[in-house]
Formats: C-alpha cells, sequence, structure tokens
DNA sequence: CTTTAAAATGAACGATGGTTCATATGAATC
DNA sequence: GATTCATATGAACCATCGTTCATTTTAAAG
C-alpha cells in the first residue's frame, strides 16, 4: 500500500486515481479520431473519461503532449514486429513483401483509430518527426526486402529505392482510401494491391 | 461604364473595385496551402488581398464558402481533360494507362497548393463530397482503360473493379507521399509507378 | 480522530478569431 | 453641387476553448 503513494505511474499505483491513465488515452483517441484533433476539446475528453478538467492537466503538460503520448502507445511495438518479419525475406523474398503488404492493413484497420489523426490534419506540426521517421524505416525495409529478392531471383532487377517508394506509396494510399472511404474489405484490398504489386496488369512476361 | 455599376461579376466589372476576385482566391489557396485552412484567419486573407475583412464579407458568404470557391476555380477543367484522355484506350490501353498517371502528376504538381487543403485537415466536413466525387469518377475511369486492354489483350484478365480501386490508390498515395515529403522527382515517380504496375517486381512471366 | 499530501474540482482568465454593422468613400448621374 | 449606391472600412461583438489556480475531497499513516 506505501506503494500508492510513492509512485505515480499508473500501472503500479493501487487504485489511488479514480480514473486510469489508459483510459483517458483511449477515450481521447476515440474522440480525436472520430471528431478530429482540433475539434475535441479538452472538457470533452474529460468529460468522457469521467474527470474534470483541472485533473487532465496534472496528468499531461497540455493538449499536444496527451495527443503524442496516444501516439507513442499506439505505436509502441510496430516497429520491432516489422523488422522481425522482413528477416524472412532472405528465405522468400515474394512471400515477405505479400506478408508485409498484410501485416500493413492488420496494423492499420487494429490501428484505425490512430490512423485518423495523422491523416485529418496531417501537418500538425508536433507530429511531423513521428510521421517522418515512420516513412524512412519502411521505405527502407521494404527496398531492403527487394534486394534479397532480386539476390535470391525471384525478383527482377530494378531500381530498388524508386520501387519502394512506389510500394510504400502504393500501400498507404490504398490504407487511406479505405479509411476515407471505408470501400472493400482490407483483405480483398490487401490481396489485390499485392497482386498488382507482383505481376503488375501487363499480358505476357515482362 | 454603365456595366459597372450593373453586374458586380468580378470579370466584367471594370474598375470599380479595388481588388479582384480572383486576386483574393489566389491569396487565400496561398494561405490555406501554407498554413492549414483553420490556422488562416479572415484577417490574413484580407491583409494579404489588400482589403479589410468587411470587403471579404461582402463578396463571400463565409471562409467555408470562400475555401469552396478556390477548390471549383482550381478543378474546373480537370474533369472534362481525364474524360477525354481514357477515350483513347481503345488505341493503346497500356498507353492510355501511363498517360492516365502522368497526366495525374503533373496536374496535381500544378495544383499542389489546392492538393493541400484536401490531405491537410481532411475531413472538413464541407469538402467531402467533392472528394467523394473525384474518387468515383476517377475509379470508373480507370476501370474503363482496364476493361478495353483486357479486351484488346494487351492487359491480363483480372478483376477491373478491385485492380482500379488499387491502382487509384497507388497513384493518389504516390502524390501524397510527394506531397508530404518532397521526395523524388514528379516524372521519376510517375514513370517508377507506371513500371511497378504495367509490370509488378516478379520475375518471369505471370 | 488528526494529520498529510496526493488527487480532483470547475469557475475564472485570457487569447483567439469568425462575423457584423454603423460609418465612410468615391465614381457615376443629374 | 447634390444625389445615389456599390464598395470599403475596422472596431466591436460574441462565442469558443486551452489553461490555471484557489479550494475541496480522499484515503493512507500515525
Amino acid at each position: 500500500m506505501i506503494q500508492s503513494r510513492m509512485v505515480p505511474w499508473d500501472h503500479l499505483t493501487i487504485m489511488k486515481r479514480k480514473v486510469s491513465n489508459s483510459k483517458v488515452l483511449n477515450v481521447a483517441l476515440k474522440l480525436f479520431s472520430s471528431k478530429g484533433y482540433s475539434e475535441t476539446k479538452m472538457v470533452d475528453i474529460a468529460r468522457d473519461a469521467g474527470l474534470s478538467v483541472g485533473s487532465l492537466y496534472l496528468r499531461f503538460k497540455n493538449k499536444e503532449e496527451l495527443c503524442l503520448d496516444i501516439i507513442k502507445d499506439q505505436t509502441k511495438d510496430y516497429f520491432q514486429r516489422a523488422e522481425d518479419l522482413a528477416k524472412k525475406a532472405d528465405t522468400d523474398a515474394l512471400k515477405t513483401l505479400e506478408d508485409y503488404i498484410s501485416f500493413s492493413f492488420d496494423c492499420s484497420m487494429k490501428k484505425q483509430q490512430m490512423l485518423h489523426i495523422f491523416y485529418r490534419e496531417y501537418r500538425l506540426p508536433f507530429i511531423q518527426p513521428m510521421r517522418s521517421h515512420f516513412f524512412k524505416t519502411q521505405q527502407k525495409l521494404i527496398e531492403s526486402i527487394l534486394k534479397k529478392g532480386i539476390k535470391s531471383k525471384s525478383i527482377r532487377p530494378l531500381n530498388t529505392k524508386d520501387a519502394a517508394i512506389s510500394i510504400f506509396a502504393s500501400i498507404r494510399g490504398t490504407i487511406m482510401i479505405k479509411l476515407i472511404y471505408g470501400v472493400g474489405s482490407p483483405s480483398v484490398l490487401s490481396k489485390s494491391l499485392f497482386d498488382l504489386i507482383c505481376h503488375g496488369v501487363r499480358k505476357g512476361k515482362p
């Protein structure tokens, strides 16, 4: 019981706080994703979480930091999982590419609330660094899969850098379309995108 | 000279107004695209255009309508040009697809200021109808190119609806990446995307 | 029961910015 | 010069939040 006085961190606190921090983050995520960042008011978050505005400011420095905390919370294990997945490209690059695309879709669907924050108001300045980091790592990751595929001859020789950008853009574009317009099922979109990226539309051999 | 009293429309008014409407639209476009819709204040637009706030409200009902007027102004002949282009698919579907992609890139680069409005704050409710219309028409257009290509055997048989969505998403995704991160030259991106869509990454015949 | 301090409260503050309106300007007409 | 009316002005109005802070509540410790 001493701990509840000494450590303020959420997961160690034993029922001193009425409402847990993760509850607040979830509520805020829901609001940001449904109404947008600037349309979501601090009072809304407080009300929905069952707290007062004042309490919010005891836990988060301000609105921006609250938003950043959400994003950190939502992305914490994505990068490692993507990295692990890419390692398999030594064995079968095309299969790895397929897995990566389907993994991207899965994650995006699970985290679509968070993605709404990214796609809306896409230049909220404090989000830019995270977006940039995501782009760079994923582009390099796709490039590494392509290189391995070319080496093992399952992928035709091509400019890996340009192709990686195109593939990354295609994946993110499709996810964006899905999120904005709600068309198509994720699995069909994912499958049909891989089919396109893998074979192209042209008839006959390349 | 009588006209200047009788018709308030911009292009017919002979120097009664200090500042033309199209000047205002251009100034506002510049501000919206560089700072974002909600970060752009009506006073900013007024100042940069060399007008008072009051005058702005004599010309545009409110901020939203001003923004819509900009978009209408910027997109007025896009749709017809895209339609005309697609007609050529009877002759050579692959070439038409290539042209469509490069046309999309060209337009997007010329109108990138306007696109910033679309990609930022992407759910400004009053913009949704326009976005939706764009998606539907372009998807149908791509689908029609694919169908013609399949008929004339330059394109392999595939689910044209799914493929059209993937292709549309890839194009828009690539343009978005270009606008957000500024990576790559438009012509290289366009070329490399067509290469991907046309051939895919796989080695050997499909 | 008293003390203590973390946690919670919400009214009040202050800055912001879209919109309005009473007033002014100026060019055309008589 | 007087009249008229489109155009222009910008201070003022009003609503909207993000943020703060003096005060209260809660519950563990003594």
